[in-house]
DNA sequence: ATAGGGTTAG
């Protein structure tokens, strides 16, 4: 059969129904993704097009271009796009929304200009997928003159491009001016609000978002679920549970709570708040939770603490064999960072680079920062070293480890070898830096680090500011220190003023510590941390009066001291103690080993300062209470299960207290053994009866 | 043919 007579056999109604089900089985095709024999239908009906002639049948190529669509060929679309002489304005429109759905937004801007140039007039489908493009590549320069061309051609007032407009303008973060377009919008629909309500929480301000959400339950429009999806995302940033769960009734009122993303904002919104088994719950009532779902509660878990269950649920994905995204990933590599766990560090190590993530730097960032914070600073640099390309996070994500680790001299040592090889730093970088030098007592070399950040065009931001409080203030010079602050060109915040106060607490420096405090108190009054870091200010001081004072203030508040809690891995289970526990299988044992080390810390001339305990307790009980500390069951626990000579791995999620840091720089001595603790803030080494940290933290 | 949302965040 020659080319001519197989083009005329097939009748335009044909071919139409080719198309459509082209696009129909290449959209199933994509779902099974597996494209391949698509592709070779496609390839035979471009051919079919071109051949036939029926190219020039403008709502063919349409169809065409959407079975493109479809499987994401934009490419493929172009080509046929081009062999049309005199593109109408549909034909246009389409092309152009494949760019944006495809996310090549330069192309869809560029195709717009094209269909400028060649006289035909946009219409409002046009703009949507144009401005849709603007922000998702964030040119405001474009985007605004894409806004005068609205009017132009006669959409000022037309919904659909307004709420793209308003869109538009919150990507770009200027909510001002997406708030004006939204204001002269008068026949508002569910989506301008929706617009207007997320393009506020996307920008940080929950506030101002849910001043809107009253504005629109006061207007006639109707709420669904993706508007409240918006609302408890504002909910969850201000951390109102109270008001959060006001609208999760709302919300069942409307018979909208098994809506699955209804269901995952609000399992996001119960784990950040720290209502961890609510979240379990929504999480266990769906039969097939979906991928943002398991990643909700993944997060959810790390973020409070919870490693150990964020861990198993991530094993059950694998293990059930359902697909995880980098946002799993790195939610896993979260849990295992704040557990602590070397054990699973190296698991999550090796399941990684066996994965498709292998060569992702936000996945080997994180991976970085995991190993350090498990205390394996080796293996930290093994992944860095690994990583060809290396940007300034993830160098600065390796001097933050040796920060961590109090290596101060390694962190400058990578920092000038960074600027070698011509990565500039940036304002993270300088973190990590000060972080480094205040663990390591470097305090001149602080100093010059945080005045090199100008000749860097960096301007500091409170963390920079609170790193040389802290140098200074363990170094002594707390004057210094508050001159410094009173010298800030910003406001001092909480991070500041506690730097301040630590320094005070170290060098007993009553005075200047109430002032930190009482800023502290104003900024941040449910932090318990502060009252405690007060209480025992005084008590370094012997003020007992004061103390009791502070005690009273939390109790009127509410506020209890927070519980410490230790764990420590022994064959690769976690084990974790809390003050006084005696849950423990071994707990007599434990206790036994207690006493034991307690006679020989007596022995060796050991004695409790009972300064820095919070107090309305008589001797004996500050004694039990000090060597019940978590950190101290962990030891005990760790001495009768290993064998002697086995370093001793502990998180604790406190800082270190006095009596235990120096209790365990002795039994570190006694039982001949290593001992790493990762407390709040910092790594400590004990080993010969002296800590890394240089007693300092 | 039309627009809006959610998980991470080194």
């Amino acid at each position: 059969m020659s080319l001519h007579s197989f083009s005329l056999s097939l009748s335009l109604s044909s071919l139409s129904t080719a198309l459509s089900k082209a696009a129909a089985t290449s959209q199933e095709a994509l779902l099974r993704s597996c494209n391949s024999s698509c592709r070779k239908h496609l390839d035979q009906l471009y051919v079919q097009l071109i051949v036939s002639g029926l190219y020039k049948c403008g709502f063919l190529v349409i169809k065409f271009v959407n079975a493109c669509l479809h499987l994401r060929d934009v490419n493929y679309a172009h080509k046929v796009f081009r062999e049309v002489l005199e593109p109408d304005i549909l034909l246009w429109n389409g092309i152009i929304k494949g760019y944006t759905q495809n996310n090549i937004f330069a192309g869809a801007i560029r195709m717009y200009k094209d269909m400028q140039v060649s006289g035909v007039n946009p219409d409002c489908f046009t703009f949507l997928y144009v401005l849709k493009a603007c922000g998702g590549m964030s040119v405001e320069g474009i985007g605004k003159q894409m806004h005068s061309q609205t009017f132009k051609y006669g959409l000022g007032s037309n919904v659909f491009v307004q709420n793209s407009l308003v869109s538009m303008y919150a990507r770009f973060g200027q909510t001002s001016s997406a708030r004006l377009v939204f204001d002269k919008l008068h026949n508002r629909t569910v989506v301008s609000w929706t617009s207007i309500i997320s393009g506020y929480v996307q920008n940080g301000d929950p506030v101002d978002a849910l001043r809107v959400f009253k504005d629109m339950r006061r207007s006639t429009v109707k709420l669904d679920w993706i508007v409240l999806v918006s609302v408890v995302t504002a909910y969850t940033d201000m951390e109102d549970l109270g008001q959060g769960k006001a609208i999760h009734s709302l919300v069942t009122k409307l018979g909208l709570e098994f809506e699955p993303d209804i269901v995952v904002s609000l399992t996001n919104m119960y784990a950040k708040c720290g209502r961890v088994e609510v979240a379990r719950f929504f999480f266990n009532q769906m039969e097939k939770p979906n991928l943002l779902l398991w990643n909700a509660m993944i997060s959810g878990y790390a973020k409070n603490g919870y490693g150990e269950e964020a861990i198993e649920l991530f094993r059950k994905m694998i293990s059930k064999n359902i697909g995880v995204d980098s946002v799993t990933v790195r939610s896993a590599i979260l849990a295992v960072a704040q557990a602590g766990s070397l054990e699973l560090a190296r698991w999550l190590d090796g399941y990684i680079s066996k994965s498709e993530y292998r060569d992702d730097v936000f996945v080997n960032t994180a991976l970085i920062d995991m190993h350090a914070k498990c205390g394996s600073i080796c293996f930290a640099r093994g992944v860095f070293d690994r990583m060809v390309d290396k940007d300034v996070v993830l160098w600065s994500a390796m001097i933050m480890g040796y920060g961590l680790h109090g290596h101060g001299q390694e962190a400058i040592d990578l920092y000038n070898r960074m600027k070698q090889s011509g990565v500039c730093p940036n304002n993270v970088t300088f973190v990590g830096l000060l972080t480094a030098c205040k663990n390591s007592g470097l305090v001149k070399e602080g100093w010059e680090l945080f005045h090199q950040m100008r000749d860097h065009g960096i301007e500091p931001h409170h963390q920079h500011y609170s790193c040389v409080v802290d140098l200074l203030g363990r170094a002594g010079y707390l004057n210094r220190a508050y001159d410094f602050i009173m010298s800030m060109p910003i406001k001092p915040g909480v991070s500041v003023w506690g730097a301040l106060l630590s320094g005070c607490k170290i060098h007993r420096q009553v005075r200047l510590g109430e002032i930190a405090a009482e800023q502290l108190f104003l900024l941040d009054p449910y932090n318990t941390g502060h009252y405690v870091q007060l209480s025992n200010l005084y008590a370094s001081a012997h003020l007992w009066n004061h103390v009791g004072n502070v005690r009273l203030m939390m109790t009127q508040k509410g506020l209890n001291k927070d519980l410490g809690h230790s764990s420590i891995e022994i064959n690769g289970n976690l084990e974790t103690f809390h003050v006084g526990d005696r849950s423990h299988p071994r707990s007599k044992e434990i206790f036994e080993e207690l006493d034991r080390l307690e006679r020989r810390l007596k022995a060796a001339g050991y004695v409790a300062h009972m300064e820095s305990v919070l107090h309305d307790l008589n001797h004996e009980e500050i004694e039990e209470t000090l060597c019940n500390h978590s950190e101290r069951l962990a030891v005990a626990y760790g001495i009768i299960s290993t064998a002697p000579g086995t370093t001793l791995r502990i998180t604790k999620n406190l800082r270190a207290c006095v009596n235990c840091h120096s209790a365990i720089k002795l039994i570190s001595k006694l039982v001949d053994r290593e001992i790493i603790v990762r407390d709040a803030k910092r790594f400590h080494y004990f080993k010969d009866g002296v800590c890394s940290c240089g007693d300092f933290w």
